[in-house]
DNA sequence: CTACGTTACGCAAACGGTTGCCGCAAGGAA
DNA sequence: TTCCTTGCGGCAACCGTTTGCGTAACGTAG
């Protein structure tokens, strides 16, 4: 079918060894033979098959990514920062959308495992006790998820979130909501903490509805209970929530902003681009794909002797239009 | 280190072949054996080593993606639903994201090549002549993208950019600005010819604008010349360039509907998020996606001897709330 | 009881590279 | 000239599975 290293063996006079060596560890050979060698691989097209390679060597050139779901907004910049740096390195990325549906990440990452390097995990709602079971799959790296024993990048919310509060107090809101993700969501659990101590060390009360799906229909939903209660300003677990939110909201003639005051987290790429724009506290995704992908390859060098790094990222508040001072006659 | 084959024949006092044959072709051992090798396997926790099953077998149970751009919110749908659909039929998704960069492309497909089933390729805005190269990878499907001799799931604009212009004529407009994507993109050469056929047909004055790259800030930049122009309606190669023109045409003051009309293509799931509401030509991408991945895999399967299928999709608009009768004063 | 057909399993050769080890030849030193 | 070193390249094992073929054991029929 297609040109094999026995091949360019026959047509060179040498021996397979030989030419795998020419090609892969130039010093082994006489540069003569290895230019030879090579031209006349090139010349007939020759491709490694980086299966065969693979069984002996062990090295797959493959890094496998698992994430709850592509189509929310906010792992494609990690995806693209996923592969970007993987290339960066000639790696591939193997990729598993578990569609929200944790069960399956242990099966397909096992699956995954023997075909790649390593493996980076995306899995904000999978129970702890799960993540345990894949952590044993290393070498392997959490995004925005601490596992004990594990590598993982997290993210550390508080920052951002006192940012947003002090915000919010500064524009004169003393009554804040806070609609809350998924139930069993690590982050939202982080973002609920952060939350929570933000706003009692501003003195602020909080509100709290929820949880809700990171949909955009759930921040639709979201949007009624809020203008029912007295809120003056809400903060959504993330962005999809907040856009439904705020698309309900102007829907029903309130204008966000000038009259209630929204903000969302993740700071994904349609904040900007939301009517009004949507003040958000950034979440650094692509930085997070970028180190899990150097501390994944890290550890797949290193045959896991080191102890597992952890690496903490900071979030910041990106003022935009959806915050405004409270109305005065609230 | 893992458990393989050669353990699980010791520990039944099997032979690798029984043990490999009890697992993956089950007629061809005694029942009896079967389970018991089934159970053991299964306590170890053995899991086949997929290289070495694929370099014997050929099959890699992997099918190859390439797109331009991740984080182009048109892009996660397909890549979700390629996924999705080769999941189904038991495939994982090896991505790469060229990052409009269609050079990489041919390279990293061919690299790709012996480790996957079959390509998938996303490619807007490769040329022609570089597309021929790459179709001859096969198996091998292009998505909205016609490349002779290969197959493709292309989608066809003609017919939703009549409902536009239809629609558009039917509020009143006359003049109305088409904004082009990107000077190489053969979407844009469709859509293009689709447009201009389309307002030819309904006696309507089209004026061009662009090129544009498909950014939200191609269409900030679009806003401004637009607003120069005597257009009452605007249709946008895309919702990227849409939603920057309605970003910038809110700011300036101009009411997206009743001043000026929007259309964009794509129908991304911003469409419905955005201030107002976008109305936009549905592109099926997920269905594209899927599609694609049927056809890659039936060619896989039947050796390329049948002749390439080219399956059309059609577009149909969607329309919302950026689209009013044109104002009276115009 | 022999002969033949099944069934159930084992042997061994792939698949296409990589890599440890060894032999051999050439060059330098004694 | 002889011995040792060094560098180059070949041999063969191996990575973990799959699969064609062969064969032992068993059952059935003649």
């Amino acid at each position: 079918m297609s040109v094999t290293l026995a091949d360019i063996a026959r047509a060179t006079g040498l021996s397979a060894s030989t030419v795998s060596r020419a090609l892969s560890d130039p010093d082994k050979v006489n540069p003569r033979t290895r230019d030879r060698v090579r031209k006349i691989a090139q010349d007939m097209g020759y491709v490694p098959n980086q299966v065969a390679r693979s069984l002996t060597s062990g090295r797959n050139d493959l890094i496998g990514l698992i994430v709850p779901d592509i189509a929310n907004p906010f792992f494609p910049p990690i995806i693209k920062a996923v592969q970007a740096r993987a290339s960066a390195k000639g790696k591939t990325v193997l990729i598993a959308d578990v569609d929200e549906h944790p069960s399956d990440e242990i099966q397909r990452a096992r699956v995954m495992r023997k075909r790649v390097d390593g493996l980076v995990v995306v899995s904000p709602r999978t129970p702890d006790d799960r993540l345990d079971q894949l952590a044993e799959l290393r070498p392997i790296v959490f995004v925005n998820r601490e596992v004990k024993g594990a590598a993982s990048v997290i993210i550390e919310d508080s920052e951002g979130m006192r940012e947003a509060v002090e915000h919010l107090t500064a524009l004169g809101h003393r009554r804040v909501g806070y609609l809350n993700g998924p139930r069993r969501s690590w982050s939202n659990t982080q973002r609920q903490n952060a939350v929570r101590e933000a706003c009692a060390a501003h003195g602020v009360d909080l509100v709290e509805f929820g949880p809700f799906e990171p949909q955009i229909q759930a921040g639709v939903r979201a949007a009624d209970l809020v203008h029912a209660s007295d809120v003056t300003a809400v903060i959504a677990y993330d962005d999809m929530i907040a856009l439904g939110l705020m698309a309900r909201l102007n829907e029903r003639g309130v204008r966000v902003g000038p009259d209630i005051s929204v903000i969302g987290i993740d700071d994904s790429p349609m904040s900007g681009m939301a009517y009004p724009t949507l003040t958000s506290i950034h979440v650094p995704g692509s930085e997070a794909g970028a180190r899990a992908v150097d501390i994944v390859l890290d550890l797949a060098d290193t045959a896991g002797d080191a102890e597992p790094a952890v690496v903490q990222l900071e979030t910041r508040l990106i003022v935009r239009s959806s915050t405004s001072p409270v109305r005065p006659d609230r």
